[in-house]
Formats: C-alpha cells, sequence, structure tokens
DNA sequence: GGGACGAATGAGAATGAATTGCAATTGCCC
DNA sequence: GGGCAATTGCAATTCATTCTCATTCGTCCC
C-alpha cells in the first residue's frame, strides 16, 4: 500500500550493512542483543520511512516487551553507524531509511504519498555547485512537494 | 557573522508580501496588532534562518512583553498566507525564511554555517523528475551537507 | 467618541517526540 | 559458571510547540 512496496530489491546491501553494524559495535565494544537484532532486522524489512511509533508497533508483533527507549537508541546506534539515514519530513517526527538506499522524494501535499527517485543529474550538478562555494558534500537531501496524479 | 548578513537586498518584495499578508487577513477577518507588527518588522529586517527563540528575543528587545505564543502564533500566520516558509534542518527546530526569498542551503556539518544559493539547471531538472512521476511540483527543498572550506 | 463583539494576547499548563537516570537484567570474555 | 560492563525497561525529564482561558485590544457601527 505504501510507496515503500514499490522496491522489494535490497541492492545486495544488507550484508555489507550488517558487517559496517558489527564492525563499529566492536570497535566500541557494544553488545549484540535480542532486542537490536528484532529491531535490524524489522527495519530490513520494511526498508524505509519508518517513524519510531511505526517501528516499535512492527516489533511488538514479535516482542511485545520491547520499549520505545531502546527503539530510539537502536535507530541512533544504526544512524551513527552509517546503516540508517534520518530523515525529517514536515511532520514532527524522525523518519529512518536504509542509507545505502539513497533516493530523494516526491512528497504529495495532500494525501501524503511518498514517492522515491534518484537522478544522477541532478546529483552532478549539486556536486558542481558545492565545489563553487568551497563545500565538500557528503550527503544531501532533496524534496519535492506537490500533488500526484491522484490528486490533481 | 551569519551568513544571513551576505545578503542584505529585498528583492523588492516586502510590499509584495505585506499586501498579500494584508489580504489574506482581510479574507478571514483577521486584526493587526502591534504585536504582530512588530514580530513581521523584525522578520524582515533579518530576513533568515531564524528559529523562533531567536526572533523572539528580537522582538522582546523592542517589547519585552510579547510571548513565545505569540510569535508562534504569527509564524504560523505568515506561513499560511505564504509570506514565510517553515523550514526544517537537523537539529529539532523550525526556522523560517521569506517566502520571496527562494534559495536552497548548503551546510557545513562541521561549524553550522550555511551558505545560500539557487540553481536554475537543478529546479529544471526536478520539474521534469516530478512530471515523468506524475507530480505538480509547488515547493521544494534541497540541502547540501558536508564541509565547508574553513573546515576541511 | 462610546460600546459591542469577536479576535488576539500572555502566562502557564499540556502535549508529544526524544533523551536520560537508575535499578535490574543480560551478553560475553576468562 | 562468575564477573562486570553494556543494555534494557520504566519512569521521569527535557525541549519545542500547542492549547486553554481569563483579560485586553481592534474594528465596525452608531
Amino acid at each position: 500500500m505504501s510507496a515503500a512496496d514499490d522496491r522489494s530489491d535490497h541492492r545486495e546491501s544488507r550484508e555489507d550493512s550488517e558487517r559496517m553494524l558489527a564492525r563499529y559495535m566492536a570497535e566500541r565494544g557494544l553488545k549484540s542483543t535480542r532486542q537490536r537484532s528484532l529491531i535490524l532486522s524489522t527495519f530490513f524489512q520494511v526498508g524505509g520511512h519508518l517513524n519510531v511509533e511505526e517501528l516499535l508497533l512492527r516489533v511488538r508483533e514479535l516482542d511485545p516487551k520491547v520499549s520505545a527507549a531502546t527503539v530510539y537508541r537502536t535507530m541512533k546506534l544504526l544512524t551513527e553507524s552509517g546503516v540508517a539515514h534520518a530523515r525529517h519530513f514536515g511532520d514532527g517526527q524522525t523518519r529512518f531509511e536504509l542509507a545505502t538506499d539513497h533516493h530523494d522524494h516526491l512528497i504529495c501535499t495532500h494525501c501524503g504519498r511518498i514517492v522515491e527517485f534518484e537522478d544522477e543529474e541532478i546529483e552532478a550538478l549539486q556536486l558542481a555547485v558545492a565545489r563553487r562555494h568551497g563545500f565538500t558534500v557528503v550527503d544531501h537531501k532533496m524534496e519535492l512537494y506537490g500533488r500526484c496524479s491522484s490528486c490533481v
């Protein structure tokens, strides 16, 4: 139903992400726990645009005792380790997506539909603009807001 | 010292904005008050990237009794009337800028410097991407995060 | 100029997302 | 299997923002 359903490819990168995370955790003596694994696999399975509340609901289907604080802490860990990216749209919540899964967003201001896209040409121009201003870009966000075809 | 100091032109549009606001207010029987005028003129004078706290400080230099709630309410009014745009960067606050003053942002993740830019070519490509997905764009945000020249 | 009436204000309480302190629990290395 | 630091769940806290409500203020009408 959601736009995320359109994507079923995980781009061969779940292993890479898990390796990245394992390394990050090993480097600082962090532990792998049942809750973390559960949150991670739920996050991978759903694949994006999730806020903590939604993620918590999913996780609690499998373990009702997981607390919101743990989900917040785990998503922070995933973000710091580079496995996930935090995004802020207009509503006051943080949404997360797979870091490997780079894309920008088209957002329908009427029905809330989110469509992902990627455009090499735009990204190249972004780098050029940044270079002109002396910046080295490491990340970007681009969101286009408007009406989708069903909401004209 | 902030990046906003680089811009001193108001692009001949303050009058347009005020007309737009006056019309919006007249249409729904809203009243013009001392506080609103004060907030509006402070906002125009500073011209962008302000959060409520900063705006409130400025406003209170002229009238110490203005409450935060009024600033929130006024900024909401300005946003709804199309005079201001609300932006969300990584910190948990809403920043406002003049709607007429369209631009995108380069943000230094190290020192927090914000540089504004505009790129016709990118904007044209954005419209093209949106069209391809059946969207009609009415607004967009683009933020490039990285290191500025002083923070390499 | 003097109401009347609805909109706006200020102060503080309430909300909601996110973070933190803490006692109890759990991974993990020996 | 024991020890010990990391992690968890819960409750309490923080911080931005919104709401409530009694009071004040703008504006329209006479």
